[in-house]
DNA sequence: CGCATAATATCAGAGCTCTTATATGTTATT
DNA sequence: AATAACATATAAGAGCTCTGATATTATGCG
């Protein structure tokens, strides 16, 4: 068919596989696992910024931008381009806060519940491949790293 | 100092730690690295994908842009601005193929291996972290883990 | 009370990444 | 040899993410 160069090897193998440096898997897998998410909720036009949002705020209504951010591990001007991609959808509201003047309130929309609803079903069917193939042990040795490399330089109080 | 509000876990907790879902794991994790990576080597103003590009180009000299799409798991528009991106800063000279008219060979130019060559060290740094306090049946785990999921939908030939 | 400090929101600019689309060059089929 | 199929490169447009800067609102301290 085509014949490859073979001094270069596939994503899986070499230097690239189970050898390779942590950082490049880490964000390899990242980058295979967010395009697979996005390709299952394609349909809905929703990304998995999105997603993390949307789920987010069902979370926590009623959730200002500010900790927002601080839930996603993003900064605020991130959060805030996302949840203005989602008030053009629709799919979500901007409150004022009650007695704060600077504050404002997140909240999911009719609509954005029900897609929320939708993305769900489809992303959870990715999760759980996720962790097919891990042994019980196996799967909290891998949690217990990604917390440790998504916490690494957070300040504790 | 700042009264936060209780009903938000901070990023390490509740369900935004170990019982949280994976796919947010993953994606925290990697932007965590990601961020760290760069602030590391915003002295030189390379970014993570640049770093990983000029490395891929350094282990296979003469690479095209296809193959090293390809390599690093990236379309090859991505990694076409990428590319751009590091020519313009002089770390790297585009050749046209000596026979085939549209592929183009890819090589560090001598400020790009010296720039790579202290990139690694700050890296390798970051990278030492990253295995630390894992044992090694759960590093093995760990790369397993990755390499299947950045793999998890390639076509076997 | 008045001013300094901190928190919130937002704009602008840059880089990364995808999709869609186009132009060009190579290989295979007829 | 002509055409179809495939590969390579690149441009345009959209969304995500950062840094840096600015405006507005709260809070604390003199």
């Amino acid at each position: 068919m085509r014949k490859k160069n073979p001094s270069i090897p596939a994503a899986g193998e070499g230097k690239r596989g189970e050898e390779g440096y942590l950082g490049y898997l880490l964000r390899q897998a990242a980058g295979a696992y967010r395009l697979k998410v996005e390709r299952a909720l394609d349909e809905f036009a929703v990304t998995q910024a999105q997603f993390a949002a949307l789920t987010m705020i069902s979370a926590y209504p009623g959730i200002s931008n500010a900790d927002l951010a601080r839930l996603a591990v993003l900064t605020p001007q991130t959060v805030s381009v996302i949840v203005g991609n989602l008030e053009k959808a629709g799919s979500l509201v901007r409150r004022p806060h009650a007695v704060h003047g600077r504050i404002q309130h997140l909240d999911l929309s009719e609509s954005g519940r029900a897609l929320l609803k939708k993305c769900r079903e489809r992303v959870y069917k990715l999760e759980g491949e996720l962790t097919a193939g891990l042994s019980a042990e196996e799967e909290r040795a891998v949690r217990r790293w990604l917390v440790n490399v998504a916490t690494a330089d957070a300040p504790q109080p």
